[in-house]
DNA sequence: CCTTAGCACTCTACGCATGGGAGTGCTAAG
DNA sequence: CTTAGCACTCCCATGCGTAGAGTGCTAAGG
């Protein structure tokens, strides 16, 4: 009561015909006129009187025509006004939810089981898929091993969470024995297995500061090592997200200008943009949705972004969604983007 | 000279003339008239005279004029006779070997390497860069871990080839207690470590026949486990290519129609039959060639591959290469894959 | 016999005008 | 407030005419 009364007076009527314009621009894809919205509408309306309300429309923004004589296309605004307010969501058809269940299988590791749910987005929406890795900010390491390489270099190996294995090599000040990072290892293991990844990082740095002069080789191989791999951990500057599909709109005519599709498909070889993005949405509750312009990137010019966040116990730890043209049908893609996150969550539950 | 009369009767002069038909229409793609082709052949000829020339040419299918009343262009047998007998090939420039040589930093693992290898690829041609994943056919194991999952699975940790690490996640029959599978691991690690992993398979499946019966418990977990995990090592059944630059080909003129772009994406996107093409080149000694529909894969229409093979060690471990429009230039595109090739080669020695 | 000039012919691309169709805004009446 | 009527605007498909480029052919010249 106290926020909604933000868009200015606009009556029921109009709410009615702007619902069936957009229902039936999303169906269509072109402007339609004050005759087939009077026929499509269901209310008992004269062209002329459309047209009336249409021109309120306009004037509030919701709607414009692409020149004079055409009929009336969405805005940015009227969008916004329509899922917010007027979009009323349909139920999953039973098909689709078994589709889902099915293609999710839960024996998969992490990194399978995304890749797999970006593939049932982009496949059951014909949009693009994309899907954040699941990153727990509470991680427990299971398992730390090195391995000596040539050329000072540490082959560092690092089970969390039950089945995520990572690996990295790091190049450290001088050459460690195998010895001696087994040594290294074996401290780590028995010190700090199943303990959270970050307490890991502080107690580390902790004992960094403290053991300056009085610290065994043990420790400080430990320490710089674990250390290192653990600063590296941080900067997730490009991969962590999986897309797919994205060809599938390639097929929407308002996006087959090359030009267009150009930067829609640099802006996905980038990522980097895209995860920020994809960031944004970590804290909101349930699905989220970016129109055109209102993600602040234009890259996505023309197109809407459908997102919801995924848990894992109650945390959340990822975020999914599609990404398509402006004129997408919400009320069947928010309903897929809604149940995927959740199967999604459920398949990655370590009970597994 | 055995070999190389294939071509019917094509004069000196034909072939100058062809020369510089492709050399222009590379440069400027579009048909080219026999005034331009007079003007800039060098030659001093009438454009008559080139015009009967061209009918030759037109006859033998190395050209033909998209309509009755433009110039003429190179069909798919053209370029091949010019790439195969007229080309020279330029010498790379100092700029571009530094650049190729800086990018490759020789530090980085082989998954890292082979990206920025694709990168430069595609960032010198400013087309699109492909590279497979080395794979050794000679790949020595030299460290395998085994943990367990809930739910009969197993993780498998294997490094191979001194800084490789493979993981994956299999069922099993029934659930193995941690012990069992460090025995397990032991086991393998004190058998095989350091060993070629073909042999170490066909070790594994000799004992599993042999061992059917009186099999202790802890090699019957080695087998199965490791077993399994060879056996889903060999169908590299999508990743293990790596693409870069694919956005680069929407530049090209004519590339421009989004149907031709759609499915030239959607084969990026399997990868599949990709690898296979690249897998046909790995046999090559050099730089192979496949212009236009001669790769089979119609997905290549008026695209061409360049591919070079590269090595570890004197040993094929992978191809790469460059896909572009057919039109495209090729003396400058050879020399940069080739030296592409040796220099990834050189910066996957183990050596470091 | 090969080369060249000349010429008629063909095809494309472009600019321009034309007409139909769709849809609007406005006005005046119900 | 709603509606019918009407003039107006704009897009778009179509057709036409022209300019330009380039060819093939023929006949003359080396």
């Amino acid at each position: 009561m106290t926020k909604k009364q933000a868009s200015p007076a606009i009556s029921e009527r109009a709410q009615a015909l702007l619902k069936a314009l957009i229902d039936r621009y999303i169906r269509e894809g072109e402007p339609v006129g004050s005759r087939t919205l009077a026929r499509d509408s269901g209310l008992k309306l004269s062209p002329a009187t459309v047209r009336n309300v249409m021109a309120d429309l306009e004037e509030l923004g919701f709607v414009k025509s692409p020149h004079t004589s055409a009929g009336r296309v969405p805005t940015v605004r009227g969008y916004r006004f329509f899922v917010d307010s007027l979009l009323t969501v349909q139920k999953l058809e039973e098909s689709t939810v078994a589709q889902l269940r099915s293609q999710l299988k839960l024996e998969a590791d992490p990194e399978e089981l995304v890749q797999s749910a970006s593939n049932l987005l982009s496949g059951i929406t014909r949009m693009a898929g994309v899907v954040t890795l699941p990153r727990r900010e509470h991680a427990a390491l299971r398992r730390i091993d090195f391995l000596p390489l040539s050329g000072n270099q540490v082959l560092v190996i690092m089970v969390v969470n039950e089945r995520e294995v990572q690996n990295r090599i790091i190049q450290t000040e001088r050459a460690y024995s195998a010895s001696e990072l087994e040594q290294a290892a074996n401290f780590l293991n028995a010190q700090f297995a199943g303990k959270d990844i970050t307490a890991v990082r502080e107690t580390l740095i902790a004992d960094m500061r403290r053991a300056r002069d009085d610290m065994n080789q043990m420790m400080s191989t430990a320490v710089e090592v674990a250390g290192r791999l653990f600063a590296e951990e941080q900067d997730e500057n490009g991969e962590g997200l999986v897309l797919a599909g994205q060809t599938n709109l390639m097929e929407f005519r308002e996006l087959c200008d090359v030009e267009k599709l150009r930067t829609l498909f640099e802006a996905f070889n980038q990522k980097r943009d895209l995860l920020h993005l994809l960031d944004q949405c970590i804290s909101a509750e349930g699905v989220q949705i970016f129109i055109g312009e209102e993600s602040g990137y234009q890259m996505l010019d023309e197109c809407s972004l459908v997102t919801a966040p995924y848990r894992v116990e109650g945390e959340v730890v990822g975020v999914l969604g599609v990404i398509g043209p402006t004129r997408m049908a919400y009320e069947r893609v928010i309903p897929i983007v809604d149940a995927t996150a959740r199967l999604l969550g459920a398949a990655l539950n370590p009970r597994g």
